[in-house]
DNA sequence: ATAATTATGGATAAAACATATCCGCAATTA
DNA sequence: TAATTGCGGATATGTTTTATCCATAATTAT
């Protein structure tokens, strides 16, 4: 686990596709204009989105992106592991066996204690984070921005979609 | 925050001086010859425990590294912010203020709605952490190795050790 | 069919960061 | 005074992250 700049605009990203009208699809360029961000790069954090089944994308003409389910079940989590992986933040060394008194194999079979309390910090972190969907950000979001935005960005957003059946 | 390979190693430091004979002193040198680490780096670790207050250094012949108070009183979360720092794993970019939508500096005044969400994760994190001394380690660890290496052990840490008043 | 649109994924360049190492200096004790 | 030990800056090295480009496949409109 690690948090890299791509989980933001992922996580930006399913909020907006979030607010499309049902069966609206939304190109990745357009979301590259919304968020401000080159196109090519964007379309790696879309492109991992898709292969964790988060979003569906459709090529061709009147294509684009749109969620694969409902926004409150995609959790914070779901996006983090989609583009980051699963692999632990701590990975340990195995120190354990190094030295003059390295600990024989035999007393390596379980994980390394100092191992399995970090892996108990991070269940507590994706614990957290899958109890917040996306949903969560939309509604505090919405508690803070100005209605004439919030209407400025409902038209762009419908504008620049395509009906998809 | 984040975790690096450093980490661990303070943490062996801090579980091998927690075995000293109360007022004896473990040169840096011998902690690194029982990782099997090169010294020089291993000091890096060593000197960052020591700015932290977690160990006492005492310099010249027969000096060395002790625990600054009781082991049961030294945190992973302790050693972890020793060694990294506080600065959180996740970092908003900021992106709600780019793009033809981007939200004007007065309705940015809270932090980012995604970052207060990743706050609250790695809350919980530190929190796991906080609750579990180097004695926990220990005591676990005591379980699993032979008696005869921990004597073996002992008898090392004893020898390498110089008494300090 | 053909052309236009859009996503996919591999290859690559550039920048940032973690890791490891070295060296001179300060502090302490015999 | 000499030997031991910790401190911290400077530096190299290697890996990871970040960003970019390009060729290809898929789909739809004409």
């Amino acid at each position: 686990m690690k948090i890299g700049k791509g989980v933001e605009r992922a996580v930006h990203c399913c909020t907006i596709l979030a607010l499309l009208p049902a069966g609206a699809a939304l190109p990745g360029e357009a979301l590259a204009e919304f968020l401000d961000v080159a196109q090519p790069y964007l379309a790696k954090q879309l492109q991992a989105l898709s292969r964790a089944g988060i979003v569906t994308a459709q090529s061709g003409a009147a294509g684009g992106y749109q969620l694969a389910r409902p926004a409150q079940d995609i959790s914070l989590w779901d996006v983090t592991e989609a583009l980051e992986g699963t692999q632990p933040l701590y990975r340990s060394a195995e120190l354990r066996r190094d030295g003059p008194f390295g600990a024989p194999p035999d007393e390596c079979l379980d994980p390394c204690h100092i191992e399995t309390a970090f892996m108990q910090a991070e269940a507590e972190y994706r614990r957290t984070l899958q109890a917040i969907p996306i949903t969560h950000i939309l509604h505090k979001v919405r508690q803070t921005m100005s209605e004439d935005r919030r209407l400025r960005i409902r038209k762009w957003i419908e504008n620049s979609s395509a009906e998809r059946v």
